[in-house]
DNA sequence: TCTGGGGTCCTAGGACCC
DNA sequence: TCTGGGGTCCTAGGACCC
């Protein structure tokens, strides 16, 4: 079992964006800091640094909010380029480890280890250095979990921060679940830790009680699949998957929230035509096509619906994007309703491949059949 | 204290087809 | 005469993540 079994490890940047704008002003640096935007504006915390966590300052957290819990933090814009440039230096330092690198987000990744011990030393070591080479190489903090999934490794990794490493040896990972709180298992939110709760689930250990018909009945495929894991089987494709190259976007969006409600439809609609040429030209930076369009539409009460419309020949165009994003939106608007958000999104994108040039989907790898064109029955 | 923006995945119902 | 069953596509909404 544990001779056959994978290394997985889970690298996780310490308050990414904060330790990011750190390097661009070392003033900040044991400050408390609030990144994503002004204290006064409409907005959330994209990240805090853990000084001004301690005042109960989190991500997610509305911008005002934060300045009422922590009224001397620096608020401080985001800045996407910056944070997208230090995670290229972040992956290239993760690829000098080994080729099996997946990026889970901008600030994340899982490595597959598996086999690297002559090269890099047992877990641990390999981890120290990675911590060494990550500091000199982007002067980064990172967190590193170790173990035989991904989801083990992940949960490790959130144990471990700031700056910190944690190994589940092979063979201990039932064990090492089940005193967990449910919310430490990634994709438990506020909703299904309250559902667990309600049917007497704290802790991971406690879902090993229940038929799988009954998890699969309250929880989902999900549910049964955390159960598995609970009870120390492979679960499937995200937790036991291969750990390759991060796939090809599967959308594009972009979405607006305004300063102040709107009604007006001359500037509603020109955020629309602002959205999607901003989508278009990520489409066309992608090579992508996209079949369906979405609108997106919040109310001032914070009601939202989407609207969606698959075409028969996917675009790039920002004319047609529009046009068919201004038709769902004035056959879905309550006339005269304030507006706090617009949103433009495009997904639909492997069908693509039954019009366009098949060689360009070559060096994606094998695993995405679902593109390719059904044989003619 | 009102609640961003960019994503992924899942569910559920209806249309449609065999 | 009271009504199949599976599969796929599409839409809308929602949970969740960083």
């Amino acid at each position: 079992m544990a001779a056959s079994s994978r290394t997985v490890f889970h690298v996780d940047m310490d308050a990414f964006f904060v330790s990011v704008e750190e390097l661009f002003d070392p003033s900040l640096k044991g400050k408390a800091v609030v990144v994503g935007g002004q204290r006064d504006e409409r907005g959330v915390v994209a990240a805090a640094s853990y000084e001004a966590r301690k005042f109960g300052v989190h991500s997610a957290m509305p911008l005002r909010t934060a300045a009422k819990l922590c009224s001397h933090a620096i608020f401080v814009n985001g800045h996407p380029d910056r944070y997208r440039s230090c995670s290229e230096k972040v992956h290239a330092v993760l690829e000098s480890f080994t080729p099996q690198v997946e990026m889970a987000s901008i600030d994340e990744a899982y490595l597959d280890m598996t086999g690297t011990e002559r090269l890099h030393g047992p877990p641990l070591l390999a981890a120290h250095k990675l911590h060494q080479k990550m500091k000199a190489d982007t002067q980064l903090n990172c967190s590193i979990g170790i173990g035989t999934s991904r989801l083990i490794a992940k949960v490790c990794s959130g144990k471990a921060k700031p700056h910190g490493m944690l190994y589940a040896v092979p063979g201990q990972e039932t064990k090492f679940l089940a005193p967990l709180d449910v919310r430490d298992i990634p994709g438990v939110g506020k909703v299904t830790e309250q559902k667990l709760h309600s049917i007497g689930v704290l802790t991971v250990g406690d879902l090993a009680r229940f038929a799988d018909s009954f998890l699969d009945e309250h929880l989902g495929k999900w549910g049964l699949a955390l159960a598995g894991k609970a009870r120390g089987e492979d679960a499937g494709a995200w937790f036991d998957g291969v750990i390759g190259e991060s796939e090809a976007a599967k959308s594009i969006s972009h979405e607006h929230t305004y300063n102040h409600d709107t009604a007006d439809v001359e500037q509603i609609e020109s955020t629309l035509m602002r959205l999607s040429e901003m989508v278009g030209r990520r489409l066309r930076e992608s090579q992508f096509h996209a079949r369906t369009l979405q609108l997106k539409l919040r109310y001032k009460d914070f009601t939202t619906i989407t609207r969606a419309r698959t075409l028969e020949t996917p675009t790039q165009l920002d004319n047609e994007i529009y046009r068919q994003i201004q038709t769902l939106f004035h056959a879905n608007w309550r006339k005269g309703a304030e507006i706090r958000l617009l949103g433009v999104h495009a997904s639909g994108f492997n069908e693509q491949a039954l019009q366009g040039d098949l060689l360009e989907d070559q060096g994606r790898g094998n695993r995405n059949e679902g593109w390719l064109p059904r044989a003619h029955a």
